[in-house]
DNA sequence: ATTACCCTCCCCATTTTCGGGGAATTATAA
DNA sequence: TTATAATTCCCCGAAAATGGGGAGGGTAAT
C-alpha cells in the first residue's frame, strides 16, 4: 500500500500546472477506488481554485449558491486543526439539510473525511475524499487511509502554492504599527472616538490610519477592512 | 523515553482543576530540563487562561501591555496548523525587536517551540516550550521530543476545556440564518442598503437582523458583531 | 395550543462615520 | 543622502449607523 502513496508524490514533483494537479486528483480517484475527491483553497486575496471530480454542474451550482458560506465542511473545517468526518459536522439546521439534498441528487455520496490545510497569510484549503457506502465500511476506509491521505493532502497544497505563486499576484500589502492598532480597536468595538483616545491620538489620525489600512486591504468600508485584517491573520480581537 | 509522556498522560487524567495543570506544567518543565513551559488559551468568550512556568512580573508585564497582540508566537499561530519553531516566525518590525529585549530581561530563553490548538468555537490555545541554548542543542532537543510534545499538547488542552467545562457559562449563543447572512454580508464590505438588496429584504429589516445579533453577541457596534462571528468561526468572509 | 423565536416591514431624531481635500514632522530604508 | 513611508494634525458636507419605538405573520417546539 505504501508504494501508492510514494508513487504518487514522486509524481506530484513533476506537476507544474494546475492541469496536471487536476488529473493528478483524478488519478487519485482511481488509485483508491473512491467516488470522488476534491481539493480546494482560497487564497489570501480570497481567490478560490478547485482541483475536484465532482460534476461541474454541482460546481457551478454551488458557487452560484455561493453554498462555501453554509457547508457544514467548509465551516466546520476553517477554524479545525484536525481532520474530520462528515458524520461528525453539524448538519442540523433547515438550510443545510436542504444543501445536503441537493448535494446528494448530484451524486455526492454520503459518507466524507476532510482535512483542513492552512497556508501562509490566511490561505486555507481543503481536501476532501467523498464515497457512498455503510458506516462501517467507510470507518474501514477511513482507518487505512488517514495517514496516507494526510500526507496527500499537505503535498498538493504545498504543490498548489508553488503553481499559484508562479502566477504572479500582489504583494502581501503590510500594515503599519498604527494601522493594525487602529483596526485592532475597532474589532474589539471602540468607536473611533474612544479608539482614537485609547491610543493617545485625535480622532482625526486614527481616521487616516484607518483609510491607509483600508486602501492597503483593499476594503470597501472600516468593517470590511477589519474583517480582511482578522481573515488574513494580521489582527486578533 | 517513552515511559515519560505515558506516566504525565496518566497523572493528567486525575487532574480536576487548574490548579492541578498549574503543577502538572511545572513538572513536564522538570522532566524535560527545559526553561520554561507554557499553556495558554482563550476561549470562545475570549477569557484568557494560562498555566506557565514565567516569572509572575512578566506576566502581568505582558497582560498589561497587551502583547499578545503584537507577540509573533500568538500572530504566527492563530492561522497555523503545524507546530512551529520560533526562529521560522517574522521577528522585523521594530516593536517586536522593542519586546523581545524585554522578555530577554525578563528570564525567557531564546529558543522557542509552539504548538497551536484549536478546539469548538473559536477557542484557540498555545503550547510552547522555551529554553536557552545554541541552535545546534535546541534542534536535537526538538527533533527528540516533537512527538511527545504534539501529544501532551494535545492532552493538556483536552484536559483544560474539560476543567473550564465545570466553570459554567454562558450558552453559546447561536445566530439565525438571516443573522448570519446579514454579518457576511457587513464583512464583505456590502453597505447595509447594498446588502439588503442582494438579499432581498428591506435595510430596516436587515437592520433587524444586525442588531438582534449584536445583542446576541454581546458586541458593541456593527464592526464588533463582524469581527466576533468571525473570530467564533460562524461566518466566513 | 401556547410560547417562543424568526422574518418582515415602518417612523424619527441623534450621533457617527465616510470620503474628498491639505500639510507638517519624524523614521526608515534604498 | 535622498526618497519613501509613517505619524500626526485639521475642515466640511453627505451618507450611514444607532437606538428608541411598534406591528403582523410564520414556524417549531413544548
Amino acid at each position: 500500500m505504501q508504494t501508492k502513496i510514494v508513487a504518487f508524490i514522486e509524481r506530484l514533483q513533476q506537476v507544474t500546472t494546475f492541469d496536471g494537479i487536476q488529473r493528478l486528483i483524478e488519478q487519485l480517484r482511481d488509485l483508491y477506488q473512491v467516488e470522488h475527491l476534491i481539493y480546494h483553497s482560497v487564497n489570501s486575496a480570497g481567490e478560490p481554485y478547485a482541483a475536484l471530480t465532482y460534476s461541474l454542474d454541482w460546481v457551478d451550482h454551488y458557487l452560484e449558491q455561493d453554498y462555501g458560506r453554509i457547508d457544514p465542511v467548509v465551516l466546520g473545517c476553517y477554524q479545525r486543526f484536525h481532520p474530520v468526518d462528515w458524520k461528525r459536522l453539524d448538519w442540523s439546521s433547515k438550510r443545510v439539510r436542504n444543501f445536503l439534498l441537493e448535494a446528494s441528487d448530484a451524486g455526492i455520496g454520503n459518507q466524507g473525511f476532510s482535512i483542513p490545510i492552512r497556508g501562509p497569510n490566511g490561505q486555507f484549503a481543503l481536501f476532501t475524499v467523498n464515497h457512498r457506502c455503510s458506516d462501517e465500511e467507510w470507518l474501514r476506509f477511513t482507518d487505512a487511509h488517514v495517514r496516507d491521505l494526510l500526507l496527500i493532502a499537505h503535498y498538493v497544497n504545498q504543490k498548489a502554492l508553488e503553481v499559484e505563486r508562479g502566477t504572479d499576484r500582489l504583494p502581501d500589502q503590510s500594515l503599519s504599527p498604527r494601522e493594525l492598532d487602529a483596526l485592532t480597536m475597532l474589532g474589539m468595538g471602540k468607536s473611533r472616538g474612544h479608539a482614537a483616545e485609547i491610543l493617545s491620538i485625535s480622532e482625526h489620525t486614527l481616521r487616516v490610519y484607518i483609510e491607509s489600512a483600508r486602501f492597503k486591504l483593499g476594503a470597501a468600508n472600516t468593517t470590511h477592512a477589519v474583517a480582511l485584517a482578522m481573515a488574513r491573520g494580521k489582527i486578533i480581537v
